[in-house]
DNA sequence: CATGAATGAGCCTTCATTCAT
DNA sequence: CATGAATGAAGGCTCATTCAT
């Protein structure tokens, strides 16, 4: 119907593939990730084939948005890096920022788990992404015996992940979230009670 | 319960009732939470009807097979209660059972978060039940100085829930589950990080 | 259960009858015809099987409840048969009187037009009975030259029975139903303009 | 319509649609509205989606049969527009049509009655369009002082809805229809009686 | 004679994804 | 490369009536 050469056609593609994008992350972050596909490309001006052109499934266009977050997600991850701040400091922060990403569209936890060091689908390989800054700072953390040794990137991401679906339950408060986070930095024993309880 | 003369014409629908308890408890245990409603009939041997009769919906289905395991959860409970290790311990053991709890079908920590804190709901009267418990415990380990002061029963509960969320994501060990509640008991710093990062 | 000897139970039977048709009546008056046979049971305080037991379906229950007031219509009949009134006045009361009853429950329409001229079961006994009245006062008119002598009382049942049921209209208003009935004694035509159109 | 190149991907939609069309025609001709929408679909050799992407609800399929015959009712009414015979006559045979119209598919009038001066749903808008209609051959008369200056184009609509719905009766012959028609024409009075019951 | 448990066909939709045009 | 039509399984639920107890 266009008629144009080629490279024309591509940049329609590509205009087309940009408004998918804006459109979804507008949906998804107003509803959550239930929004039917074809609501997605009606609202988009495209056909349902267009999208699906796109994006061969719904899981790869929540990939794709959740990428778009994870580029957010790098920067926070090198400015803390180079921050002056401790490195207990630093995973704290990091956890937050990472726990933010995790919660980005209501819904969001379950793909999340699902995708969980899958390298091989696009969704996965973000996760194994942000595990692996997570294990960097950890890292460092552990290296000034702020952070228990035996603790992984993995550990604090699942647990993270799970913080944040608990966080997403329908009467749980703003306050919700900060006290089971703080309940994973500092669990629920006070110092007397080492070793008493749990543990190794 | 089944008896001899007169009172009964329960003795078919009691039948019935166990009969479909008996199929879902299997089904939920094996496929998880998504089975079909009319898949559980039709194993049971019933028409829907029936299976509505004396189910209203999914939920109360689920409800039913929950509150039994809440009964050895009680049991656990006072268990506990009498038994003569220490409080933090005593905690520490309430919330591994209560995750097991948790668990027991897959797909359960969904509906257990929906219903969290509506006492309304068949489901919920369990949950704010399995609350309650969980908070006595944490009192008495508070009371002895073995668990930090601003903690809530409620918090423990949707921390652990989201753990047993976590633990139940696909490419989980067996391992995931103890590592994410050994982080919610001790949190992840060392004691010489407290007061750097995180809470209060 | 009771143990009485016989009469006593038919008294009970009789009173489980009489609540069934008073609720039942309720029931109808209210919401209309549409009500389920359970929710008329389980008000009655009686088990479906009971109500089925004194009727032996939804159309028996009507019946009984449209027999009742078949027994007003009768009185109605008696009085204008008596009546000084003349005879024109007379069927135009009524038919007017008919239409009431054929309103009694919303949705009655329904049943009285399928079980029209049906002498064998127990509404089109009623039907029959309410027809015959008609024709009685119908005949007597037309003995005076007052109404058209080609008419039966067949005619006038059923289409007042379309009228009620026109009248029933979600949006029809109070004079709806006098506009049609109005119509059905004159006639949309002038006298100017008889014979001209249809007729014969 | 089906056409060359290009434009189209429509020629299977409009087949298909067609096919559904002639089927639901079909099964409501023969067995009136109450056909399930999944026996068209199958008979129509199409999947419920495709029954559904055509017509939303079952509503939007009765709606648009009837506008399929009112559009034959609109080449019935210019005709008579047109047409040397007398007002009267004109009214006549336009409430005839109309009748016919009312009574395509049994079931129909429940419908009608229904969506009667609904002008936002699809049939309620063809209802609306009827009785415009009505109403001028129905003013025409009345300016020819051959119909009764009080009605109008509704109460003629409702009257005669009700005398359709009423000569669908089961038991119900050929002439009965007629019969209750000519009773909406010209009442069940004489002229002698006139005055003395009913209206005004 | 009462009870109420059981039946089970039937109904209307929804939506992720494929593929003809 | 876009379109949007088609698919079709799946799913939850109702209610008149029967019949075992």
């Amino acid at each position: 119907m266009a008629g144009g050469r080629g490279i024309s056609t591509r940049s329609d593609a590509a205009k087309n593939r940009a408004r998918i994008v804006a459109i979804a992350e507008k949906f998804f972050t107003e509803n959550g990730l239930d929004v039917p596909m074809d609501t997605i490309a009606k609202q988009a001006g495209v056909g349902p084939g267009t999208l699906y052109r796109h994006f061969p499934n719904r899981g790869a266009l929540i990939a794709a948005l959740v990428e778009d977050r994870v580029g957010d997600l790098q920067k926070t991850h090198r400015s803390l890096v180079e921050s002056p701040q401790g490195p207990a400091a630093r995973l704290d922060q990091w956890l937050t920022a990472m726990r933010a990403w995790m919660t980005s569209y209501d819904g969001l936890p379950g793909p999340l788990r699902q995708a969980w060091e899958e390298e091989s689908t696009p969704l996965g390989a973000n996760c194994v992404n942000v595990i692996e800054m997570t294990d960097e700072l950890l890292r460092n953390a552990q290296a000034h015996g702020l952070a228990r040794a035996e603790l992984t990137g993995r550990d604090l991401y699942l647990a993270n992940l799970g913080a944040a679906w608990a966080a997403s339950a329908p009467s749980a408060t703003k306050t919700t979230g900060e006290v089971v986070a703080n309940l994973l930095t500092r669990g629920w024993q006070t110092e007397s009670s080492a070793g008493v309880a749990g543990g190794d």
